[in-house]
DNA sequence: TTGCGTGCAAAGGTTTTGCATGGCA
DNA sequence: TGCCATGCAAAACCTTTGCACGCAA
């Protein structure tokens, strides 16, 4: 028919996490994001390519809330994304992939005193950047 | 019609989280415990109870993953639920609510070292607890 | 009668899936 | 030719909304 076929979009999708390195992005913001690189890629073809990229360990993803809607959210994966805590801006977005020892003292303290063996994986803590804090 | 109109959906609602005091539900886990209890409340009325439940502060609310889903999901709340971090148990749902000094100074931490403030409100940390983990 | 909580059903929004097709080897 | 990624469209799923009705005051 009409439709115009392509290969490649798993390379267009990681180029869009290249682009926004820090950010969080849902499947949304990616076909926004591709459409402003004058690129359009098929809402299925975009899941099932997360869906891949995340088992390849390139991305990383979240169940986020974001204002009072949640959806999966995905962040281009830095070495140990499943061992380190990520840290999510409420206001902006951004992604911080904390490497700290007291995190670790943290996750100890946890498990001696209150019997709980933390996941970093899956965790998300929330609130807001430096950045955020002083533009209010 | 045949419909059986019934008022006092609310404190149903309520009892079903007094019985459930640990446990993170979801609008299924509702209906299905209700079931069992021989009651029945519409999937709009359950949604529209919980939003007026959760704005009272008698439950909280988060989006969790649940396996490989993510849906929003409640827990009775304790006194200072906006204020506290939550636990969740990967394996059996429980929740613990965490009152701990050193989370107040790993939010410090993160803070002074890291340039960000944490929500305990909207923050939910996953794991296993210890009768899950002895369980495996 | 009025107001409000409720049930039903439809709508909305996000993610997944079925199927046919195009591209590449 | 054969395999696999892709687009389209429909389905699936959870949550919200519109509407009419029943109950209480």
């Amino acid at each position: 028919m009409e439709s115009v076929y392509r290969t490649g979009q798993r390379e267009i999708l990681a180029e869009c996490f290249a682009r926004n390195k820090e950010k969080m992005l849902t499947a949304a913001d990616i076909t926004e994001d591709l459409l402003k690189n004058g690129q359009r890629i098929s809402v299925a073809t975009i899941y099932r390519n997360l869906e891949s990229l995340e088992k390849q360990g390139i991305i990383h993803k979240f169940m986020a809330e974001d204002g009072k809607k949640a959806m999966w959210q995905y962040v281009g994966a830095q070495s140990k994304c499943t061992e380190h805590y990520h840290l999510k801006c409420q206001g902006c977005g951004k992604v911080i992939h904390l490497e700290c020892r007291f995190a670790d003292d943290f996750d100890t303290h946890i498990l001696k005193e209150h019997n709980f063996t933390m996941n970093r994986e899956h965790t998300l803590l929330y609130g807001i950047c430096s950045q955020c804090s002083q533009g209010v």
